[in-house]
DNA sequence: CAGAATCCTCAAAGATACTG
DNA sequence: CAGTATCTTTGAGGATTCTG
């Protein structure tokens, strides 16, 4: 296996993780602040948050910027490097949408089959 | 956060795990025996490569037959439901191939950024 | 050859408390 | 508000052995 391979393995590995392709797909559609986004992933631990959202900054990918308001703030924004992975994180959002239900059919058959 | 995303969600899981987007990849060019998928990996074990095949088998994503030949063999097909994520995947890994350089440089300039 | 079974480890995730 | 720090837990993955 060759050295790009092994970049590009390393590289997907970072981005598909459970929580970047939805992290990505809500800060698509505009920038966020910190728990505006932990509310909107359902079940992510603040600490998991932060972690995912250092290695989306330190790739590139998003942008962190602290608001100088009476509160702290921070907002979270895509960058155009991020912005190039929408398209290709849209088409697999799409596809889990549209064949959820042949995954399911699958699913049963398989069981039924090895049930006993 | 509705049902359909929860759904999608456990599926998008399933099939961005650290091995799937590999396999696929390897499985589009045509039908392979297990050691052969093995040998196209490099890193994965035995184990981890049995449970992510029943998984996309369960999936309905992949098929596994069972050659009939002095020596046993198992070869490992894609699906037609299988085939529909060849798109997504490849725009996943031509997007790694692509911006690893990108993301490189943005971790330096983090990394800079972040030293003393 | 293609696994199943077992044991084991360690890194990641969770829980909790604290802070600029 | 947006984290950091610390401790604990758990379970996924590795190493190894065995087998139809």
């Amino acid at each position: 296996m060759c050295e790009d391979q092994k970049t590009s393995r390393l590289l997907l590995d970072q981005i598909t993780d459970k929580w970047t392709i939805l992290i990505l797909t809500v800060l698509c559609k505009g920038p966020l602040r910190f728990n505006k986004i932990k509310r909107n992933m359902d079940g992510i631990t603040q600490k998991s948050l932060t972690q995912c959202l250092r290695r989306l900054e330190r790739n590139g990918i998003v942008c962190r910027r602290v608001i100088p308001t009476s509160q702290v703030g921070v907002e979270y924004s895509i960058t155009p490097l991020g912005r190039t992975l929408e398209t290709p994180f849209q088409a697999l959002y799409r596809w889990a949408l549209d064949y959820s239900s042949d995954v399911s059919q699958a699913q049963e058959d398989f069981d039924r089959r090895n049930v006993g």
